[in-house]
DNA sequence: GCCCACATTAACCATATGGTTAAGTTTTAT
DNA sequence: ATAAAACTTAACCATATGGTTAATGTGGGC
């Protein structure tokens, strides 16, 4: 099914006008409900125009979804990349990590599990739609080498160079998306849950320095 | 292809039949597609029955969904708590959790994801739907004591014991809810992340105690 | 003034969807 | 054997939903 991409004109700078405004509101409800519980009529609501409009410029409900959608990734990805793609000692990769991520979590709290829904009821869709241009060798084979590396050069304890990364990463991640359920379960006010998701960067990375980073070895000299 | 209606018993008890079938061609559905996603009329179909028999066991989808839903949930808190409930150091609880936990979502891996999902977009709906049990003195305080208290001791470096949690629950659950993406952007085959899956008790359990165990001290003794 | 392309709307449309009804058929208890 | 209870079905129903149409508004260039 190939759609036409002719998409009108808008006028080129400076409006909060009808695309931009109907863009917010499929963002929020698509978020909020996921796709199939956002209603194109809440859209056109939401943005204070009609379900017409709302197919004039955006043709179907999964064309602006794909939109909302490659916004919401394309947050992400990039910024990932270019911490990794630093020449930095993996433990300050970490950290720069830890700032970034911690950071757009604060602001997007949602976003996340967006993500990780789509993805993983739709696996094929998302890669092939999303990520084509992520193809060869990523940042991502660059940083396992280089955590191997500092491993073998006994920096770091020896582990899976990929699980490191899977746990740096959950650490950040889960706290936000599973929030309801940890605050509940923990029985964590609101105030501390917020306190501990701002001091995050700082324990997290104490905490994953201690799991990863060898004792310096009480350098035997002659 | 006809069916002869020989079939021996389908009596109100005695057979797995209609209401069981229903039963899981239901949780299929929602943990595939979630609520909104789910169809009456595909649950039937997958069944082998009619929408009319799945409204006369079970009056609607809300109702179908909590069932689902509950069963889901209920399947780990239980045993969450009787891991908590012993008596044994924390690290021992976090070795029992871990292989608990994990084993749970080996079997079941998308569980999580359709857990959270349903609670983060309707908290109040499921704590007083599904949590009521849950009140008072949680074996999770207790926990939380008992971490708190083996910090004093010396025995655990010292951190905020509900980030200690957090961070042993994240690791666990994330790269089981985020596989396709974090398998995608690290490029590991499937085989790999299986085999990490399927030992992660193991080398957890090692990140975790590097983390939180602090070094023995040299004993200074007379 | 008058094109003309873009923007916007009200009124529709076809279909999907959750849910119901009324009429059977089986099973179980008497 | 028989009646009540449990089970099962095909045919409906009302509404929600994504999407379309045709007509109208609006602003700028000539």
């Amino acid at each position: 099914m190939v759609k036409p991409s002719i998409e009108p004109k808008q006028g080129s700078q400076a409006d909060a006008n009808a695309r931009q405004r109907i863009l917010e509101a499929a963002r929020s409800a698509f978020i909020r409900h996921g796709y199939h519980g956002a209603r194109m009529q809440d859209i056109a609501d939401d943005a204070g125009i009609n379900k017409a409009l709302l197919h004039y410029y955006f043709q179907s409900k999964e064309n602006l979804f794909d939109l909302v959608f490659q916004d919401a990734f394309s947050e992400f990805l990039p910024r990932l990349h270019a911490i990794l793609a630093s020449k930095d000692p993996v433990i300050d990769k970490i950290e720069a990590y830890l700032g970034a991520h911690l950071q757009l979590l604060q602001s997007r709290p949602d976003l996340p599990l967006f993500v990780l829904n789509e993805v993983y009821r739709n696996p094929e869709r998302f890669f092939t739609k999303f990520m084509h241009h992520l193809q060869g060798a990523s940042p991502f084979s660059v940083l396992l080498e280089q955590i191997a590396e500092e491993m073998e050069a006994g920096i770091l304890r020896p582990m899976n160079p990929r699980e490191l990364w899977f746990n740096v990463m959950s650490m950040v991640v889960f706290p936000v998306i599973a929030r309801p359920i940890l605050q509940k379960i923990s029985a964590t006010p609101d105030r501390e849950y917020e306190a501990i998701l701002e001091q995050r960067q700082q324990s997290l990375l104490l905490f994953i320095r201690n799991a990863i980073v060898l004792p310096e070895r009480p350098a035997a000299n002659p």
